[in-house]
RNA sequence: GGGCCGUUAGCUCAGUGGUAGAGCAGGGGACUUUUAAUCCUCGUGCCGUGGGUUCGAUCCCCACACGGCCCA
């Protein structure tokens, strides 16, 4: 049984779905295997018609830290203050860093079918006062927190510490303030220039009351509030958090014991590794994030992360590789057989729910979408490299029949991704080159039947009158045939003579692609074997 | 130090308590107009190592090794 389906049919009743991210900076692709799994696991329980609600949350509470200064967008004049309190360093309109990093991300949710029912931001929940009930618990609970902290994940806090971090009034960061001394009204905060290695506080003191945003939680209780709040029943979270003694053991402790709410069911989940983070010194480019979204299509993206189980690690290793190729064709054996296509070799258990999960619409039909006529990737890739081909023509022939509208747009994206791939990730044997400077030392191998029908075309086509991929692909047999040439070594030889290599895309719409004065030149050439020892 | 995952055909990975499978790559063949397409055909690999349970283990248990990632 598919993973998500196996899940649902262990659970009953109403269920709430909830993930959340901190807006640190832009993102890796594989920060959206969370996303993913969460929408296919929300449309395995809608398949068991229970109700179902995904909630995605912003933690835009939390300060620009450590974390952020991994990306290349934190600001030194905004360390430790909340993100939803920083300016948005590009200045595109977003109200601030938060939003703009959070948009950038969940903007790439629609584009692979994810559609939360509900977004949330925490700043805006902290300052409605929502989390202030909690805040209260919290602090009551101090030294409850403290014991978790000790004994789930060894962190020794300091005597009279308060699990609770207070907006400095007056420089107005979140990072570097120590609160003390919960009178059940106000607590007494410091803001340490020293308190953590990433950002300074500017030493103020004083008391305040910490409610309506005027402070935050720590954020394994920030977790734990949520769930509360909204009543969260799964709430899978990668492998980071999930370890043991970690946040997550951290956050589900925090649940029952000062909350004292069962914490959700958690789903740990894997990485999306893409290989060799190395940068391709060659190529001055690198594996990341944003790239392969452009090459790789959403309904294979979203194979990518959902054909392996949750607590599988994925390395997908696309940088030189016929990884993205062999992707899209797994796809599309896996549509073809949805459709009731027979297919040569082994299935996925339950292949249609596989391929209903990487579909971008929930209630797309299944067969309707495998049944379509599909490019194959690698081929696509190939002929795109001709010049002049008309490729949609050249498919609706494959097909056999005109292409519908889905099939055209079907094309259009695996196009773009082709190109992409070819651009950025293709291996050298998927690139097609026409060797303009001098025949490849390859053409060598030439026979002399082959040299004669080489030399044939070249009288033909030195006087013809078309020259087009049909009246040269004709032309190719012709000679092939008044030389007694196989129709194979003839297309040989030609790609020997022109690409170096035994084999190539089609000749005739390759050929006319180029001058004729040069086609014609290099077949004489390569048909004459003196010319060889230059 | 702790945790999780992995270790099966060149590569990517399925798999079941009963003498191992697929895709891709590769080899061979067919094809007088889809010629890196299409079709046919070819897979004896100590299923990481060592123990244990069992009539029998790649699949269960225990160690260990190696690899990956994560937490501290």
């Amino acid at each position: 049984m598919f993973w998500a389906d196996e899940l649902a049919a262990r659970l009953e009743g109403p269920q709430v779905v909830n993930d959340s991210k901190t807006p640190s900076g832009t993102v890796h692709v594989g920060s959206l295997r969370g996303p993913v799994i969460l929408d296919v696991i929300v449309r395995a329980l809608r398949a068991r018609n229970l109700p179902t609600t995904l909630l995605y949350g912003v933690d835009d509470m939390d300060p620009m830290d450590a974390q952020a200064m991994l990306t290349p967008d934190a600001t030194e004049r905004w360390m430790g203050a909340p993100l939803a309190n920083v300016p948005d360093p590009v200045a595109d309109c977003h109200p601030s860093y938060a939003r703009h990093f959070a948009a950038l991300f969940i903007d790439t949710f629609s584009g692979l079918g994810i559609h939360p029912d509900r977004y949330y931001w925490m700043s805006e929940i902290y300052a409605t006062g929502q989390v202030d009930p909690f805040i209260r618990t919290a602090l009551d609970r101090a030294e409850v927190v403290r014991d978790i902290y000790r004994r789930v994940s060894r962190v020794e806090r300091p005597p009279g510490w308060l699990p609770v971090h207070v907006i400095c009034p007056t420089c107005g960061r979140v990072g570097t303030t120590l609160a003390r001394d919960w009178d059940g009204e106000t607590v007494a905060f410091e803001c340490l220039p020293d308190l953590v290695t990433w950002a300074r506080g500017c030493s103020t003191t004083g008391r305040v009351a910490p409610f309506g945003g005027a402070s935050k939680l720590p954020w394994n209780l920030d977790w734990a509030v949520q769930w509360s709040m909204f009543g969260v029943t799964i709430e899978p979270c990668g492998k980071d958090l999930a370890t043991a003694g970690g946040s997550r053991d951290r956050s589900d402790a925090i649940a029952r014991e000062v909350f004292d709410r069962e914490p959700p069911l958690n789903l740990p989940y894997e990485f999306l590794n893409i290989g060799g983070r190395k940068m391709s010194s060659s190529k001055g480019r690198g594996a990341a994030a944003h790239e392969i979204a452009e090459v790789v299509p959403p309904e294979q993206l979203r194979l990518l992360m959902i054909r392996p189980r949750p607590n599988h690690a994925i390395e997908f290793d696309p940088e030189g590789t016929d990884a993205i190729p062999r992707l899209v064709d797994e796809s599309d054996r896996i549509a073809a057989a949805s459709a009731g296509i027979e297919v040569k070799g082994d299935l996925p258990p339950d292949h249609d729910r596989v391929f209903a999960a990487s579909l971008l619409d929930p209630d797309a039909d299944v067969v309707a979408a495998g049944s379509g006529y599909r490019p194959p990737f690698a081929h696509l890739a190939l002929l795109l490299q001709v010049p002049g081909v008309d490729v949609p023509a050249r498919m609706e022939v494959e097909k056999g029949s005109p292409l519908t509208d889905a099939e055209r747009a079907l094309l259009e994206e695996r196009t773009r991704a082709a190109r992409a791939w070819l651009d950025v990730y293709a291996p050298e044997r998927a690139r097609i080159e026409v060797r303009r400077g001098a025949l490849p030392p390859a053409a060598a191998e030439l026979d002399a039947d082959q040299r004669l029908a080489l030399r044939g075309l070249a009288t033909a086509q030195a006087t013809a009158q078309a020259w087009d991929g049909e009246s040269l692909q004709a032309a190719i047999f012709d000679a092939a045939r008044n030389a007694g040439l196989p129709a194979g070594r003839m297309f040989a030889a030609l790609y020997l003579a022109f690409l170096g290599q035994p084999s190539g895309p089609r000749a005739g719409w390759l050929l006319a692609s180029l001058p004729r004065d040069f086609v014609v030149d290099r077949l004489r050439e390569a048909s004459t074997p003196d010319t060889l020892s230059t």
